[in-house]
DNA sequence: CTTACCATGTAAGGCGTTACATGATTCA
DNA sequence: TGAATCATGTAACGCCTTACATGGTAAG
């Protein structure tokens, strides 16, 4: 009761914009929340089932493109409970970055293997970056449409700074390292 | 096989620094790692002594400051298992920000209660970074005493340049709330 | 003498992923 | 016609936390 289970309240969010499917949700978690949460299909649609149980959301079959779905709608009960969620303090936020992991225990890997892993996430956080960049384009343009969407702008602005953050740290570490083999 | 237990590792990569204790792992982890990885008794010691059965560590009873401890060595087995490990590629990198997430749907929790959610975060964010940036100081003074104490530097730099943006990110966001109310 | 910390562990249970299973439709 | 994507689910299992359980020592 103190602090419902996440993965409701994140559904519970993202019904709160619009009904989905099971299966959008999950598009729409991969795309807008990917930097900061995640959900795969084996704990969505079970959730679903039970927030269902709970009176939460509501379910309807229809039809649309010639394929069956079931659409979710959140009921004044699920808003509420969301409600109450998003008022309460903010229980924990974690980390559990396996690169920084392998470069703390790099003393015992060498330094060209721990530059080639500042390398992958350099790389992997670029992209990212780019694609995250493209969501703050998008965002600034229709950012008055809708009062949701400032709060959208916020997330993705936090990604590019902390992405941004990374890659400064990735040349200082570089650069540290190639000094050290000398 | 292909990518062992994080848990075993994390507890090798400790133990390659040198033997220790089950509470003092944990010390270390809430001291060096508390910024990218977490644990807890209820998964040290039985990790503990599963390394032992499978010949990763070696135990030994022993008594300091008038207390029996077990103290824990890594073998040559289990070193050889962490190199094999640290070379492989990062499989993942994940973060749980529970603030974004309360932060994505702001909508339909009003300007007054993100911000509350974003002053709390900077709080925590402030502290945090005051603590990094003495292990900073401190490992600058060291860093050329061992081989590893660079690796510690370079991940706690990491945790101060992101710490930073985080901070940067929060008067922005703060300022852009501020200005909807209007 | 009692609070805080040192020190080790177990058991229950939560939470979530992976892999499996199924089947329709769209597009090249 | 075969691959990709749409669409929904289940079962097994892994991993970890929380809470419980125990007992010693140091310091006020």
């Amino acid at each position: 009761m103190a602090n419902s289970k996440k993965m409701d309240c994140v559904i519970l969010g993202l019904l709160s914009h619009k009904p989905m499917t099971g299966y959008e949700i999950k598009k729409q978690m991969d795309y807008s929340l990917r930097f900061f949460w995640g959900a795969s299909y084996g704990s969505i649609y079970p959730t679903l089932n039970n927030l269902v149980k709970d009176g939460m959301i509501v379910s309807k079959d229809i039809s649309e493109n010639g394929r069956d779905k079931i659409q979710y709608t959140i009921t004044e009960k699920g808003s509420k409970h969301l409600k109450k969620w998003l008022i309460l303090p903010v229980e924990k936020d974690e980390l559990r970055y396996e690169t920084l992991l392998k470069l703390f225990f790099g003393c015992e890997n060498g330094v060209q293997e721990t530059l080639h892993h500042i390398e992958v996430f350099e790389n992997k956080t670029k992209k990212e970056l780019a694609f995250l960049k493209m969501m703050e384009a998008e965002l600034e343009q229709i950012k008055d449409t809708e009062d949701a969407h400032i709060y959208y702008l916020l997330t993705v602005r936090f990604g590019v700074k902390t992405y941004e953050a990374y890659l400064s740290w990735c040349e200082e570490a570089k650069k540290c390292l190639e000094e050290s083999k000398v």
